[in-house]
DNA sequence: ATAGGGTTAG
């Protein structure tokens, strides 16, 4: 361990005093000047820092902000505690992390852009004296939950010595999320059984469970759930009454959520309920009725703005979308992430270029857009559907790499697949894993389409193979479609046909017919035929005319139309702020 | 101390 008494800035030595107080001073200093933050940490990170006063550093910085540079000092006061070997005194206090900070790091590696602090933390934490706290077990929960491991979230659950209703809670949760809705009502069940009273969390995942499903029965049943198991007064809240109008709406049963916000008391009408509404008539294209809850919406806000923008955009209504957002400036409310994402697509959709140039003026702003993933992926995966690589790629690589998300590398790898960049995408699929980002089914599609637009048959084949054993993948149908378009389009027509009928999946008519498309390309009439008995199996009205070559022509069509979008955005946005 | 809620969507 190189430990430092000195630190070079500027020309000017710091002398550090080894111990608390220095540590403390700075975090005072740290406090007060926000722009220091990210000094300070600097100079901390080079010191040997006493346990307790990482604790105390740490807790405010992990809530809020930017967590990842916390969470390094984090790691590294771990790895210094650890790296110490002392055995770790059982009653002492001192120097050693107390367990709230666990919590708090573990809930800032949650919202971290790559799950691998979190797993570190994990290891630290099974070593330290709170390996069964439920306070950090429940945040360790989450953290899983929050990375779709489920798997690895139900094992550490089976595991956890004291489970309470957050524990329960935040199970389903990930399950709901994970669409594992079976999974997810089976531990309900399970809680209730082991005498566990569910509260307004609970009913909320299980609300969610059934909009995903869009089962309104479902949605009824656990309406009667809530109302006899819950408190009356958290039956009768705004989150309660927020949810089941939310659930409601997606399962298509606007009556009811009318119901439930009729009936809801004053205290329970906020913004968000209010909200819920406006959204759910918007959904179900009552753009009169909407209209009329917004205007009546006591106290609007960004959110609520944003929802009805949402639903005109969702409508291909996009002029409209444009005039509200125009309203909604003139307003004054200030547009945010959810904002712009909807805005940009309604720019796209009505060919509003000078509204797509000021957005994006508008997030490079502060670097914004650099320290924001979704806003990242938004404008990388809009500039590369419309052919301009290279404003994608400035755009991704501008993103600080601790905000770079598994989502912004999917979409740069599909825009550089689609404009046949096919070694640029293994490059950067390579360089995913240095950020501790593993590659999901997505990326995999993603991937090898880039190996089938680009003709790179061996490679494709390399990644295909290690995508189960390397990175624990299991191929799916769209991947095998892929592989075999990929062998279909070298000219490798019989090895094509052999790939497939070997595939595990039933092969559908998207295969069939792109590999039909591939023999009409290499005049392979014996493969053809072959082919075309599969595709009248699977559909007897088929027609060698109406092939699915529309994917060439709405290509074209789509060019044509977006060609008046790319020539303005290949110049890039007149704006100072940008870059 | 630990968890979500309403807006984004190819």
């Amino acid at each position: 361990m190189g430990r430092r008494s000195k630190l070079r800035r500027g020309g000017r030595a710091i002398t550090a005093i080894p111990g608390g107080f220095l540590h403390l001073s700075l975090l005072a200093s740290l406090r007060r000047r926000p722009s220091l933050q990210a000094h300070a940490q600097l100079l901390l990170l080079g010191l040997p820092l006493p346990a307790p006063t990482a604790s105390r550093l740490l807790r405010p910085h992990l809530r809020s902000g930017n967590p990842s540079a916390s969470l390094r000092l984090f790691l590294r006061v771990l790895r210094d505690r650890d790296c110490d070997r002392r055995p770790c005194p059982v009653d002492s206090q001192e120097d050693v992390p107390d367990s709230s900070s666990f919590s708090a790091a573990l809930a800032a590696c949650s919202r971290h852009a790559s799950p691998s602090p979190g797993f570190s933390i994990h290891a630290f934490l099974l070593k330290s004296r709170f390996a069964s706290n439920v306070y950090a077990a429940n945040s360790l929960l989450h953290f899983y939950g929050s990375f779709g491991l489920h798997s690895l979230a139900h094992k550490l659950f089976d595991e956890m010595p004291t489970r309470d209703t957050v524990s329960f809670n935040t199970l389903i949760s990930s399950y709901v999320q994970s669409c594992c809705i079976h999974d997810a009502f089976e531990v309900f069940r399970i809680m209730v059984e082991s005498g566990l009273r569910p509260d307004g969390w609970t009913v909320t995942a299980l609300l969610g469970a059934c909009a995903e499903l869009q089962d309104l029965r479902a949605a009824k049943a656990v309406h009667g759930v809530a109302r006899r198991m819950l408190e009356p007064q958290v039956f009768h809240s705004g989150e309660v009454a927020t949810s089941l109008v939310d659930a409601y709406v997606k399962c298509r049963g606007m009556e009811l959520a009318r119901q439930v916000f009729d009936l809801a008391e004053d205290n329970a009408r906020n913004a968000r309920l209010w909200t819920t509404m406006v959204s759910g008539y918007a959904r179900a294209q009552e753009f009169d009725i909407a209209q009329r809850l917004f205007h009546e919406m006591p106290e609007k806000d960004t959110v609520a703005w944003t929802a009805l923008i949402g639903g005109f955009v969702r409508a291909g209504r996009y002029k409209e979308a444009v005039v509200l957002f125009e309203e909604m400036e003139e307003a004054g409310f200030e547009a945010d992430e959810a904002t712009i994402v909807t805005v940009l697509s309604a720019c796209v959709g009505y060919g509003n270029i000078d509204l797509a140039k000021r957005l994006h003026c508008l997030v490079g702003r502060d670097g914004l857009i650099n320290r924001n993933a979704k806003l990242a992926t938004t404008f990388v995966d809009m500039y590369a559907k419309h052919g301009c690589i290279q404003t994608a790629q400035e755009v991704f690589s501008g993103v600080d790499d601790d905000f770079k998300t598994l989502e912004l590398f999917n979409a740069m790898i599909n825009g550089l697949a689609r404009c046949k960049f096919g070694e640029k995408a293994i490059a950067l699929f390579d360089e995913m894993g240095s950020l501790g980002l593993h590659p999901d089914k997505i990326t995999f599609v993603c991937i090898l389409s880039a190996c089938r637009y680009s003709g790179l048959v061996s490679q494709g084949f390399r990644i295909f193979d290690s995508m189960e054993e390397k990175y624990g993948v299991k191929p799916e149908i769209e991947h095998y479609t892929c592989m075999a378009d990929l062998l279909a389009r070298d000219g490798q027509l019989d090895n094509a046909y052999i790939f497939i009928q070997n595939m595990p999946f039933k092969a559908n008519s998207v295969v069939w017919s792109s590999l039909v498309r591939a023999c009409m390309l290499h005049g392979n009439i014996k493969i053809r035929k072959l082919a075309e008995e599969q595709l009248l199996q699977l559909d007897p009205n088929y027609k060698p005319e109406n092939l699915p070559l529309s994917n060439l022509f709405s290509e074209g069509k789509r060019k044509e139309r977006t060609a008046r979008v790319r020539k303005f955005l290949n110049h890039k946005p007149v704006c100072k702020h940008t870059k």
